[in-house]
DNA sequence: TCGATGCTTCGTCCCGCGGCGAACCATCAC
DNA sequence: GTGATGGTTCGCCGCGGGACGAAGCATCGA
């Protein structure tokens, strides 16, 4: 009678398909109604009530009620970094590579990972503030920022001092699901995100998650960061 | 028709409680013959061998064949990570939450685990001492003391040299059941706890396990620390 | 060569859980 | 009030997959 570990149960619960699909609508963070994640899934909403009910027990998922609807959205950034992290996990590659189609592209390039930037520009711009010595990656997944660090995010408009610190800090390193490196979350994360698209850098395409980068945002990333998303090399050569 | 997100598999594999046990049991990132991952999950050998080879084939443990045994191991660092980050996800205890009494807030607040100290204070202290440098957390949960961080035990009367060193080392990584979080443990830790109640800093209370911070202990932790526990944001205020 | 050991494959049983239709409950509009 | 809409609960069905016994395959020791 060995008792289960409790990972288990959290497992169980992203395990199913249905299940799978709403958490996956939801990791821009947001709020949905019980409806819509049921049509994003695919099921009929008295199913989709059930898989809700338990995700919410399980821990997964915030809920809301507003009038006669309710809302859901993930507990926590933890649980969205328990999706990314499990999608970094890739089953042995058969012989065949899957094809990608254009919106697969898209997203590999750019998208939100939750509430901050992630894909190769996420990876890449992250890459670049650590080689440039604005953020340094300490123990715990962490990032700290360095005095040249708040220098540089202030000229964005970022007082890096007033952002409110969660249980784990202000910058957290997160795994890219796609590059399989680590890019900037946390409300850090958050607030640069927020910052480029104000500044019109970036823009939010209407796929969800979808994000891309204005030609004022190309010479800008190139100019500060050094960046250059459009003739970076793919990460994973082969 | 939609099809469920990658990371959905990955859960899949890790949701059975077979599975569980036995990637429990690689939690230390050894190798492992299939037969004692049996024993160690309590199923049967020819059970055991399926679901060993669906969590290599689903890229999550690595195998390697020396003789008539088969030895598996975590595929890599990734995923004793998932497993960490889904077993940060709590099912929201429904009863328990209006039963959280008084007592309940000081032991979230201040406790001791086991010998050293725990609960907001225990892991703000540590995360403090990480952040200044004095602790760098490195593999197989451990904490290393730095140079600096030596002398600055030793202001405090802790001799880290003269320390006798577990199994397990000086320091050890211990994950806060109510913060979700490290906070010091092993020897280094035990004597940190002695050594704040000896200047009078913090005290133990009557009831078992709660430690009461002193308001000369405020000042000191404040001052050595830069940590005032009574101000930080509740672990759980989403 | 032969038996012992470690692991896998095959065949079978059966429980758990996801699915939907129908009915029920709550809120909003009028 | 009545009807409409969003969400949940109930009941039943079907299937996927996890369990083990038995048999098969490979390796080691003598």
């Amino acid at each position: 009678m060995p008792e289960s570990p409790g990972f288990a149960h959290a497992a169980w619960l992203m395990a199913d398909p249905a299940r799978a699909m709403m958490l996956m609508a939801l990791t821009d963070g947001r709020a949905r109604p019980a409806g819509e994640l049921a049509r994003a899934a695919g099921i009929t909403p008295q199913t989709a009530s059930v898989h809700l009910a338990r995700l919410h027990a399980g821990g997964l998922l915030a809920m809301e009620t507003q009038g006669r609807h309710r809302y859901y959205r993930m507990a926590g950034d933890h649980v969205a970094q328990a999706v990314e992290q499990l999608a970094a996990i890739r089953p042995l590659p058969q012989p065949a590579r899957t094809v990608v189609g254009r919106k697969g592209r898209l997203l590999r390039h750019c998208r939100t990972c939750y509430d901050h930037l992630a894909g190769r520009v996420g990876v890449l711009v992250t890459r670049a503030l650590v080689y440039q010595g604005f953020l340094v990656a300490v123990a715990d997944k962490r990032f700290e920022v360095s005095r040249s660090g708040a220098t540089w995010f202030s000229a964005l408009g970022i007082d890096v001092d007033t952002l409110r610190p969660t249980r784990r800090g202000i910058a957290r390193q997160c795994l890219d699901s796609t590059e399989r490196e680590h890019h900037l979350a946390g409300p850090l994360g958050r607030r640069l995100l927020e910052s480029l698209c104000d500044r019109g850098w970036l823009r939010r395409s209407r796929e969800p998650r979808v994000i891309q980068v204005t030609p004022a945002g190309r010479q800008a990333l190139k100019r500060y960061l050094g960046v250059d998303p459009e003739r970076a090399a793919s990460p994973h050569g082969q």
